[in-house]
RNA sequence: GCGGGCGUGAUGGAAUGGUAGACAUAAGAGACUUAAAAUCUCUGGGCCUUGUGCCGUGCGGGUUCGAGUCCCGCCGCCCGCACCA
């Protein structure tokens, strides 16, 4: 009897794989193809489980989909620019790219022990010059489209490092490394018109019906379109320039019930009003806050009242106070509104700190209109408008639209479908990113660089010894002649987001080494993405600015239009989680510090352990298990077998040393069978070769089904059931191993070395990897005989064995037959009786 | 704060509105062994009055012959919030 040897066995195939390049996709027009995609990573160095989880995912879709007979894409590539790699920069003194493509060495060599079925040779990383020189390209055909514009906006920046820094840089307010105190800056920086599109990537959602429904939902509350009314009110006491303060809002009908207008510290009366000190020492106040949508909503709602008034529309008696307000954001709407306390909670908050009136303007039907009244809860419902003059007793619908007209008959403004979606800002302050590829000229203006000298690389000779962006003092990288008229002008020296790099890397996999972005005939066949798979905090801005990156590629010629949506099917999977650990003094300790003792666990020195909740990998908690490790320790099937079993894809997983060692045996359980099926003579005949086919039939049935929508847990559930019918089995050889073999075909896209082992072992042919997947006799799924539950009144009380398809009356008469049903009857008639055909009987008394 | 999701035994989880707990882990008992490991077999939601019993899918209501599943209201945890990737 041999043992299974992980350790020989799945790196013997791996070489077999390579050998028959049975991964190696090429277009083939007379095959039907499938593009499987994973997210791909940023290249930090080590992998973790997370990534494991990921890749196998898709490995099962690829492995599958190719058993199936599609021609199967399934590349891999690296998310390479951005800031960690300036980090270590300064940090270690190691250069960026130095330290990105170490990373990528690394990384790589930590995945391919994993077995995964991946066309190394379109490998690709974002940083590489072939990669963003073609990006620069699309960059320069965006900006002939139109789709591309500089503006001013706000960004984080650090005073004393002199840097901008990222929302994640900002802690409490101050830059992580100065400790500086944050201010917001503006800056005249490059956007994408992702606005142009808000609509059409609005109704297109419409279309992604393989897509999870929640991260439908997400992107369309992310756009957020809005119907409202954008009007001007007539100001009082306002400076030169301010006579009129246009508004937007969603709810017309409540502007009877304002008490206030807000402004943004942005808006530029504001600013007009800095002379004031108090207002200047308030904007600034306003603008310590940080740039995120979340410092603003969470912070304490504050106020500044500047004197000035507005007039209502319908009333040039009513004056309303107009206040500079910390939660008014400038990029959306005006920058302005009015607020109607009894029917907006943030309003409500702010009119009872600040002692504004308070009128309730809709009251709800099962009210009385005299009776009604707001305490600390805005009223957000449908209702009867009251207290609104002509507006009284309409419903808000009506209301909405009667203050529309008038608005609009009278010429102050204008009913306005609006988008909370904001333009792309694509601008960083950075070095390691794709360089803008624009020339500043002071005779030219602002000049795209000619193609022909694409790409636009990033200068070698930098150093991160001093604070700011380095291509800022590059003199011999930053001055040169101008495209248009030859004299002296000034590189671009912001470089693009990194979401930009990940916008359009799945087209590029279909023809990664082209001379251009894509190339017609390879997109053509590939695109689009058959299925995508990642995790969902991806569920907005990857996924959203890559469908808008698709369109605007079509428009440049980049991408034909069936690929305006580029994935057709979406999952994203959950995290993988582990337990913490903490010594007495609340340090936190790594799996393998510890030990375990009598219902619990103690450190190496023997000190108490105090477990903590299973929570997502982090190294700040040290719950970290390397897969390196598992792979090394069980070999890559186990680890694979395991994130696949015990958790739905889409849910977070637990990882327990108990269920990769139970993976482990499993599959030392499964070869220890094939090789016992294997010393079998084949002549040996046996009992229950029928039900083991049945048995087999039904497996491989579950098991298609399972993969098909992605229960993968499922899948192997049914696998171990095999497993444990086929060990009990007293079947002939012939049977059994055509079981076994089948077994392997069915465990190879988790298992993939197992498989080939077994495959091998019981002396097939070829690779399990290029073997067709195995078809279910349908007439093998069928079931002669069904037990069926009786229940009374929705309780099982007892069951009976009917033939599958005997008629519902005989069914009926049976279950009036049935002793238990008698008993409780006791003669009496039921007073309902429900037979559903092969599931469940239900007796009602 | 806003948007989205999730919640089932000791644990991970299974279950087209139809037998709640498949499959696996931990635990217990047994077999084999000088012993241990490994392997195999059995038990495996809770309660009591052990019955044709009662309770049980985060909590409280509702719809239905029947609800883990559908609806309403809470609670808890997780993800995203536009310069992390």
């Amino acid at each position: 009897m041999s043992r299974y040897n992980a350790r020989v066995v799945e790196p013997k195939w791996q070489a077999a794989w390579e050998q028959a390049e049975a991964f190696k996709a090429e277009r083939d027009e007379a095959r039907e193809k499938y593009y499987v995609l994973e997210m791909f990573p940023y290249p930090s160095g080590r992998i973790h489980m997370g990534h494991v989880r990921n890749y196998t995912m898709g490995d099962v879709v690829a492995r599958y989909k190719s058993a199936k007979g599609f021609n199967v894409l399934h590349p891999m590539g690296w998310d390479a620019f951005g800031m960690p790699a300036e980090n270590a920069a300064m940090d270690k003194g190691v250069h960026p790219g130095d330290w990105t493509y170490q990373n990528i060495a690394d990384m790589r060599a930590q995945m391919k022990p994993m077995g995964l079925s991946i066309d190394w040779s379109r490998e690709l990383a974002t940083c590489d010059p072939e990669y963003y020189g073609q990006q620069q390209a699309m960059f320069i055909d965006m900006m002939d489209k139109g789709l591309v514009y500089r503006k001013e906006a706000v960004v984080n920046w650090d005073p004393v490092d002199m840097t901008v820094l990222a929302n994640e840089q900002v802690e409490n307010g101050r830059g992580w490394r100065s400790g500086a105190l944050v201010e917001r800056k503006e800056l005249t920086q490059w956007f994408f018109k992702i606005s142009d599109y808000s609509e059409e990537l609005l109704t297109a959602i419409d279309g992604l019906t393989d897509w999870p429904e929640k991260v439908r939902l997400m992107q369309k509350n992310w756009i957020g379109k809005s119907r409202g009314l954008q009007f001007n009110f007539e100001t009082i006491g306002a400076p030169d320039g301010h006579d009129q303060l246009e508004v937007y809002t969603t709810r017309p009908d409540t502007l009877f019930g304002a008490s206030f207008a807000a402004i943004s510290c942005d808006h530029p009366l504001a600013k007009a009003l800095e002379t004031n000190p108090d207002v200047a020492a308030f904007n600034t106040e306003c603008r310590q806050m940080g740039t995120t949508e979340e410092a603003l909503e969470k912070a304490e709602k504050k106020g500044f009242d500047t004197g000035i008034r507005v007039v209502h529309p319908f009333d040039k008696g009513w004056e309303i106070p107009v206040y500079i307000a910390n939660f008014i954001l400038m990029g959306y709407g005006t920058g302005a509104i009015f607020g109607c306390p009894a029917h907006d909670q943030r309003d409500l908050d702010f009119a009872r700190k600040y002692g504004l009136g308070v009128t309730p303007v809709v009251c709800p039907e099962d009210q009385d209109p005299d009776q009604f009244s707001i305490g600390h809860e805005a009223y957000i419902g449908p209702g009867r408008i009251i207290n609104s003059r002509f507006l009284d007793n309409m419903t808000v619908g009506d209301a909405i639209a009667e203050v529309n007209d008038r608005i609009e008959s009278r010429g102050i403004g204008v009913a306005k479908t609006n988008y909370r979606l904001r333009d792309w800002g694509v601008s960083r302050q950075r070095y390691w990113g794709c360089p803008i590829p624009v020339v500043h000229c002071a005779e030219c203006g602002v000049v795209a660089e000619k193609k022909e000298n694409l790409p636009v690389e990033l200068p070698k000779d930098v150093a991160f010894d001093r604070p700011g962006n380095p291509l800022d003092r590059h003199e011999t990288w930053r001055n040169v002649p101008c495209p248009r008229c030859g004299g002296a002008a000034q590189r671009e020296t912001d470089t693009m987001d990194t979401f930009v790099d990940s916008s359009w890397y799945f087209a590029r996999f279909t023809a990664p080494r082209a001379e251009t972005p894509t190339v017609a005939a390879d997109v053509d066949y590939w695109m689009n993405v058959d299925q995508y798979i990642g995790g969902v905090e991806h569920a907005i801005l990857h996924l959203l600015y890559s469908r808008f990156f698709a369109r605007a590629m079509n428009l440049t010629g980049n991408l034909p239009k069936k690929a305006i949506e580029p994935f057709n099917a979406l999952f994203t999977q959950g995290m993988v989680c582990h337990e913490t650990y903490q010594n007495p003094e609340g340090k936190w300790l790594t799996p393998e510090e510890i030990r375990p003792v009598d219902g619990g666990y103690e450190t190496l020195e023997g000190q108490s352990v105090t477990v903590g909740p299973s929570i997502k990998m982090s190294k700040s908690k040290k719950n970290v298990v390397d897969p390196e490790d598992i792979i090394d320790q069980y070999g890559a099937d186990t680890a694979r077998w395991f994130v696949l079993s015990d958790s739905p894809p889409e849910r977070d997983i637990e990882w327990t040393a108990a269920g990769a060692n139970a993976a482990w045996k499993h599959i030392n359980r499964v070869w220890m069978l094939c090789d016992k099926i294997a010393e079998m003579d084949l002549a040996t005949t046996g009992t229950g070769d029928d039900e083991l086919l049945q048995a087999m039939h039904k497996t491989i049935h579950d098991v298609t089904v399972n993969i098909e929508s992605f229960g993968f847990n499922a899948a192997i559930a049914k696998l171990y059931g095999f497993t444990n019918t086929l060990t009990k089995s007293k079947a002939s050889a012939a049977a059994q191993k055509q079981a076994i073999v089948t077994m392997a075909q069915l465990m190879a896209p988790m298992t993939p070395h197992l498989a080939e082992d077994i495959w091998a072992h019981q002396g097939s042919q070829g690779l399990v990897a290029q073997a067709p997947w195995p078809k279910a006799d349908p007439a093998m799924l069928i079931d002669n005989t069904v037990t069926l539950p009786i229940q009374i009144n929705g309780k099982r009380r007892d069951e009976i064995v009917v033939a599958k398809t005997l008629p519902k009356e005989e069914v009926e008469k049976l279950v009036l037959e049935n002793e238990t049903v008698q008993k409780v009857l006791a003669g009496a008639t039921p007073k309902k009786l429900i037979v559903v055909p092969g599931r469940i009987v239900n007796v009602v008394v």
